[in-house]
Formats: C-alpha cells, sequence, structure tokens
DNA sequence: ATAGTTAATGACTGGTGAGTCAGTAATGTC
DNA sequence: GACATTACTGACTCACCAGTCATTAACTAT
C-alpha cells in the first residue's frame, strides 16, 4: 500500500506532560466548566489517551486543584512580585502600576479561576484556602502597605488607613463579574477603574 | 396489626406543586449547584417522586430557568419599584433606601442567581438577557435617575453624571463574591458599601 | 541486535442520573 | 356506589463518563 511510516505513533515525553494536560485542562474548564468537562475532552486537547492522564493526575479533582495553582502561580505571583518591588512613591504607584495591573485582571486566566472558585469553591475548602492566602491575602497586603507608607511619608493624612484596601478593588471584581455575565454588553471596565483610583486618592490625601 | 389507616398516601395539589417543586429546586442549586443536583434531591426536598417533577417541568433545564426567573421576580421586581416610588432628596436617596439596599442584597438569594448565572450563564443565553433587562438594567436606570434628579436640583454639579452608576454598586458586588468564596473569612462588608457612597456624594455635590 | 523498562494506549467496567411510562389511587361527577 | 379522569408513583432504560488495566510500542542500556 504505502512506505512503510518510520513515523512513531507517539513520542514519549514525560518531563512536558503534566504542564501540557494542565493546559488543556484549563482551556476545557474555562470553556465548560468543571462538572461539564470530560477527562477525554482534555486528552484529546492534549493530544493524548484518556488513560495517560491519570498517569500523572490521580484523579479529575486533582486536575481541576493543579490547574487553579498553576495558574495562580504562573500569573499571580509574578504580578504581585514585581509589584512589591517598585520604589515609586505611593500616590504614583496606586495611580500607575496597581491601575495597570487591575485593568489586565478581568480579561486574564485569573478571572476564569474565580470563576471556578465560585462555583467549585465549596466542595473545595482546601482550594480557596490557598487561593485566600496566595492572592487575596497578599494583594490586599501590598495595597495597604503602599498606604501606610504613604501615611508615613506625609503623602496622606493620618487616618486613610480607615479606607479598607477592598475599596481599591471593587471596581475591578465587578468588570470581571460583568465580563463573565454579560461578555457581550460593552463596559467602559477602565473608566471604572480609574475613577475610583481618583476619587480614592482625593480622599487619602492629607 | 393496626387499624386501617384512612390517610391517603398523597394528596393532589396541582396547583401549588409548581411553586413548591421551584422552592425546592432552588434550595438544592444553592446547596450543590446545578450541574450537581439530582432532580431526585428536589423531588425528595419537595415532597413527591421523582416522576412527578416531569409533569410540570421538561427537563432539568427548564426547571433551573425557572427558578431563575422566579427568584428575580419575586425580590427584585418589589425592591425595585419601591425603590423607584419613594420621593426622598437625591442624596438622601443614595444615602438611605439605596445603601440599605445594597447592604442586605449579598446575602440574600440574588447573591445564589448571581452565582448560578456565573458558572451556567455562558450554555442559557438566554437566561442572561433575562436577567441583564429585568434586574441589571433596571438597577443602573435607578440610580442614573437619581443623580439626573440631583443635577437638576443643583444638588450635585453638572458633570456629576459622568460618573458611571456602576461605581455605586462595586462594593456591593465584591461583598458579595466575597461571600460566595470566602464565606467563613470576615469582612465588614457594610462598612465598605457606606464608604464608598460617602465618597461618591463628595464627588457628585456642587 | 537484544532484552528490559516504562510511557502511552484504548477497550472495558461500574456507577450514576436524566428522562420515560405503565400502573395506581385520589378526586370529581352522576 | 360506580365510573371517568388524571395527579402521582416508582421501577425501568439508556447514555454517559470517571477511573482501571492488560497490552503495546517507544526508548535505554549493554
Amino acid at each position: 500500500m504505502s512506505i512503510m511510516s518510520s513515523q512513531p505513533k507517539y513520542q514519549r515525553r514525560k518531563e512536558d506532560r503534566p504542564q501540557e494536560i494542565a493546559d488543556a485542562a484549563f482551556a476545557a474548564f474555562a470553556e465548560k466548566g468543571y462538572a461539564a468537562t470530560r477527562i477525554d475532552d482534555v486528552a484529546k486537547r492534549a493530544g493524548i489517551s484518556k488513560g495517560l492522564t491519570y498517569l500523572y493526575y490521580k484523579t479529575k479533582e486533582d486536575l481541576f486543584k493543579a490547574v487553579v495553582k498553576n495558574v495562580v502561580v504562573r500569573r499571580v505571583d509574578t504580578l504581585i512580585g514585581n509589584v512589591e518591588s517598585t520604589n515609586l512613591s505611593s500616590e504614583d504607584f496606586l495611580r500607575g502600576p496597581l491601575l495597570d495591573f487591575m485593568k489586565q485582571v478581568p480579561g486574564s486566566p485569573i478571572a476564569i479561576v474565580i470563576r471556578l472558585l465560585i462555583s467549585e469553591g465549596p466542595r473545595h475548602p482546601d482550594l480557596v484556602d490557598y487561593y485566600y492566602e496566595n492572592v487575596v491575602a497578599r494583594g490586599l497586603g501590598a495595597i495597604r502597605q503602599f498606604v501606610t507608607r504613604g501615611v508615613e511619608r506625609g503623602e496622606f493624612h493620618r487616618d486613610a488607613l480607615q479606607y479598607q484596601p477592598h475599596l481599591f478593588l471593587a471596581p475591578m471584581m465587578l468588570s470581571m463579574i460583568w465580563r463573565l455575565i454579560f461578555a457581550d454588553k460593552p463596559l467602559d471596565t477602565d473608566q471604572l477603574m480609574e475613577s475610583q483610583i481618583e476619587m480614592l486618592l482625593a480622599q487619602l490625601k492629607a
């Protein structure tokens, strides 16, 4: 019929599989949600057989947790890291890097993780704790730190700290949820976040 | 063994069943989410057999849509209605009834509906549209109306309208999501909303 | 080459749950 | 009381899918 193929049917790639599977799973979860995603779909996306998935992840739930942690460490960790090492004035930091960071979150994989946490979180409390400690607590901490610094430098007045750091993030949250639910309905989310930062700065300044 | 029971095994209650089933379904969805809820669970909660559910709702998806619409009309409709008929000054309205409304939303069934929309919305676009028109658009409209009135009366300055009504609701949104994910971690959500309203009023006032 | 190791396959199983429907009994009507 | 109507039951089907495992074939060492 034809010349014998010297192409092997598959290659063994022990090193890369876990990451590839996690990426495929993330894409699948993003599209259909956790419950509606079949392990078979994930395998197809990753270009492997269903069985192989189970060599690297014991259960579907294991895979789920790995996916969330994977996104968290890959994205947020570095971003928050950068942010912590700047030495801008408090005001410039809040208006600059923080605002930029906020603007890009609603369209990032973090939004997908939030969706997954909202729908599946109640059945994975350890995952929720992990996310709280590694993302939320650190994020809020970073903001609080910059407000504190602003007070120390006299840029902000003494009782500026009464404003909870959550207030900075509220419009980001709304933008994220808006996009998750009403993907098509337009909303100038950047404008929203800018207004909030300006408003807060006006309140904080001495 | 005993005196013959004259108690019938069941009563026919054609009128009440649909509502009872919807209530049971809402409770079940709230607890376990849409995908993880079995029709059998819903039936047990409603005190009926599984088969009867299908007499009143053709499919599980039908039931889901009915549940969401049911909650929406029963709760939000009346609330927004009340709000629209007050004749307080703009400032008093925003600080009073609006704030009160916002404070109780994160703990109300609306939060559950939001959770369901976030996780199942993408597969039910018509439901999303329904929700947008009947809740979101009307809610935002009501706020915009009060800001406009404030400008007309000279309470707020001319360009107060540049502030999107979404900004009022952002902390409410954050509080809601926070509770949905981190039910146990405390957060003074009332304080958050109060600060935001005060901040916005400070910006709006002439 | 050859044998040994193990990454990878894919057919299979067991459990589950949405949706069906033949039968039952509550209620209405005369 | 007898008959007709239909709300309601519960056992059943059938498709689907997480997880298993015997087998295959890609790689490695010698």
